[in-house]
DNA sequence: CTCACGACTTAGTAGAAGCGTG
DNA sequence: CACGCTTCTACTAAGTCGTGAG
């Protein structure tokens, strides 16, 4: 499957293959001191064995020696111990709220609102989003509006001002406020930003970092959220929604029994000193509008998270390693897709998605929240047939971000969702057997520590490893490496459907391409209409009759005029056009300029002129065609690219020892592939051979 | 034996930082 | 050296999964 052995793969290219002067090959000298010099990186795999081998007798996986003291000797259904001494600051709480100056006044009906600060704060709160989606939506609005008069109630206008209707609320003049603020701090010398980033760090200081069984480690998020509006994604019923301050009184802090207690930045008691070493939070609280703990950890790169993101790795390697387990489970559902029992079929079939389309394993029901979708929570109108052996998933995912895949199946699947859809309504789920517990459950039996997301890592890292082996790039340079890992990247995020919302400068670009097309597709017009003039002969004929479809009045009038004005270029961004454009832009003008002489030209002498020029059009026509149809489809590549989101699966799904030893094989330097805290995160994996194979 | 809840991982987004360029 | 674009990081929302209470 995914990987080839070792022998196969090539010998590491000679770096001596020329290397356009562009693409920057040199290691910066600094870089690698760089890492050297930060004792900070806790090189904890280093007492450790790095892989965890398996009993091959029993199948249970032997604990790997990492910090034994997790290890506990009291068997399996002892809590673990994650830490012995435990020493950190706390939390850090955003300073009070500082009133607008007294000038700065929003507006109800025409008047200015004189606001006490709590109901002011919750007013810049929505101010700083008026320019933003956010406040197009009626829900947000709606909710905002709601919890902001709430505010208001027990901290009227002192002017007496009665707000009802959010359309009579002008938060400009805050808006404006906020923005000549953010100039003012834009404005200031890089010495003052200096200072003030200083200032900052020093006052952060000691919450930076806690004392984690002795040793020092990076604690991560430990500002305290900052009261706001909540930004929930999709149509989330509390999105709009006010976000409390949190309060020491709300923040439970979790602390070695000697070690100090921590006092709060801010006036106040913590909630709760606990002293509780099977969790690895420092400090937690709940947060008002979804009732959602929220949890003060370590870093991503602390030890801590990177053994378990190590753990999480070895975990989908066994899955695939030489017992094959991955075999027997898929021949398995193979099997149970014909079973008698309902609940076995919709299972293996349940299972068979999880495996090969790398659908999450989806919670039954969260509180009547969101209705975001994945497999076991699949309902009957999510998923559509279409013969002879295609399935159609059309569904909301985790993010409320759309999963469409049509994809053909085999028979059994395809005649599975046939029955299981028998007899059901829409809203019905289609795994009316299956409950995520229930298929944890069945794969703890067939691997132990198996659970549905495993199946995502492994998939992923088995997929990207695949697709890593398949190009050598003996003769490639630098970019052309890059342009390959990354292809490789997109296809496992389309795999794990990893997407993202486009910026906004980035539909600018594309609207640039739109506009390029268009007037290509205007000069199409054109020539057809000189085509038609010629000779009427080709009127009817189908192939010029297409009007050039999202062509209308208005676009053809301004690019019209702008054309008169020479200004195409700069207003369309025609410049840089490309060759092949402006040698048929030459070709199109000749035509133009040697048909008015015809015109009125009669006999047969002008005859063969029309036909020699109906000849010459029509193969321009073609050309242009030809040209459309390729911007056509580079527009719609392009528009796919943005979408898809490289990172997230390099973060969490794909082992990085796969990529830094594809580094070390096709010699590319590492940094141009993870970043800094990527190589902080993954730093355990920096040190493995050349050839290691997933 | 459920199911709600607690803890921890996975996820997209906003804004800061970096960077080539006119 | 401001500008526009890309890349990176911080932030926090939204999942998963095991467990413990009832």
């Amino acid at each position: 499957m995914a990987s080839t052995s070792s022998s196969s793969v090539s010998e590491p290219p000679t770096n001596s293959e020329p290397v356009p002067a562009d693409s920057v090959q040199e290691i910066h000298p600094g870089e690698d001191e760089d890492l050297a010099a930060k004792p900070e990186v806790l090189r904890w795999w280093e007492a450790v064995p790095a892989v965890e081998k398996v009993d091959e007798n029993v199948g249970v996986p032997k604990q790997p020696e990492v910090y034994k003291w997790w290890e506990n000797s009291a068997g399996e259904s002892t809590v673990t111990v994650k830490w012995k001494t435990l020493e950190h600051n706390g939390v850090l709480f955003p300073p009070p709220y500082e009133p607008l100056p007294s000038h700065v006044k929003m507006r109800y009906d025409g008047k200015e609102l004189d606001l006490p600060p709590a109901a002011e704060e919750v007013a810049g709160f929505y101010a700083a989003l008026i320019e933003s989606d956010y406040t197009q939506d009626a829900g947000f609005n709606e909710n905002f509006f709601r919890d902001w008069q709430t505010v208001l109630q027990k901290h009227p206008p002192r002017d007496g001002i009665e707000v009802t209707n959010l359309q009579l609320c002008d938060f400009r003049p805050i808006f404006e406020y906020f923005e000549a603020e953010k100039a003012k701090k834009k404005a200031m010398s890089a010495q003052e930003k200096k200072d003030m980033k200083k200032a900052i760090a020093d006052l952060e200081l000691t919450y930076t970092t806690c004392l984690f069984d002795g040793r020092e480690e990076k604690v991560g998020n430990f500002r305290i959220e900052p009261a706001g509006l909540f930004r929930g994604r999709g149509e989330h019923p509390k999105r709009g929604c006010l976000k409390y301050r949190v309060q020491p009184e709300d923040v439970t802090i979790n602390i070695g029994g000697n070690a100090p207690i921590p006092v709060p930045n801010v006036p106040g008691k913590w909630k709760e000193v606990i002293h509780d070493n099977t969790v690895t939070w420092l400090a937690t609280w709940t947060e008002n509008v979804n009732g959602n703990h929220k949890y003060v950890f370590l870093v991503v790169g602390s030890s801590l998270k990177a053994q378990s993101d190590m753990l999480k790795f070895e975990k989908a390697r066994e899955l695939k390693a030489s017992h094959g387990h991955i075999g027997r489970i898929r021949t398995t559902y193979d099997v149970d897709l014909k079973s008698t029992v309902l609940a076995d079929r919709q299972r293996a079939t349940a299972l068979c998605f999880i495996d090969k389309l790398g659908l999450r394993v989806g919670e039954e029901e969260h509180d009547a929240d969101v209705d975001t979708v994945s497999c076991c929570s699949l309902c009957c109108v999510h998923v559509r047939l279409e013969a002879p052996n295609f399935v159609v998933f059309d569904i909301i995912g985790e993010d409320s971000i759309r999963y469409y895949n049509r994809v053909p199946v085999e028979v059994q699947v395809f005649e599975n969702i046939r029955i299981f859809k028998e007899n059901k309504s829409d809203e019905d789920r289609l795994f009316d057997y299956v409950k995520k517990a229930d298929l944890n459950e069945y794969l703890q039996t067939e691997m132990k520590g198996l659970t549905a997301t495993v199946f995502r890592t492994f998939n992923a890292s088995s997929t990207l490893q695949r697709l890593l082996d398949e190009n050598d790039l003996r003769s490639a340079n630098l970019q052309e490496k890059l342009n390959a890992y990354n292809k490789a990247s997109h296809e496992v995020a389309i795999l794990c459907n990893h997407r993202r919302a486009v910026p906004p400068s980035r539909t600018h670009a594309q609207a640039t391409e739109q506009n390029k097309l268009r007037s290509l597709k205007y000069d199409r017009m054109q020539l057809r209409r000189t085509l038609f003039k010629v000779d009427e002969k080709f009127r009817g004929t189908k192939e010029y009759m297409d009007n050039e479809s999202d062509m209308n009045d208005e676009w053809t009038a301004s690019h019209e005029e702008a054309m008169k004005t020479g200004d195409v270029e700069n207003t369309e961004g025609l410049a840089e056009d490309g060759e092949k454009v402006s040698v048929l832009r030459d070709r199109i003008a000749e035509i133009e300029a040697a048909y008015p002489a015809l015109e009125q030209e009669r006999g047969t002498d002008a005859d063969f002129k029309r036909a020699k020029l109906a000849e010459k059009i029509q193969e321009t026509i073609g050309e242009l065609d030809e040209e459309i149809k390729a911007r056509k489809l580079r527009i719609i590549d392009r528009k796919e690219a943005m979408e898809i989101a490289l990172s997230t699966s390099k973060i969490n799904y794909f082992d990085p020892r796969i990529t830094i030893a594809w580094c070390k094989i096709r010699d590319v330097p590492v940094e141009k592939v993870f970043s800094q805290s990527l190589r902080l995160k993954f730093a355990w994996a920096l040190e493995v051979e050349g050839d290691w194979k997933f």
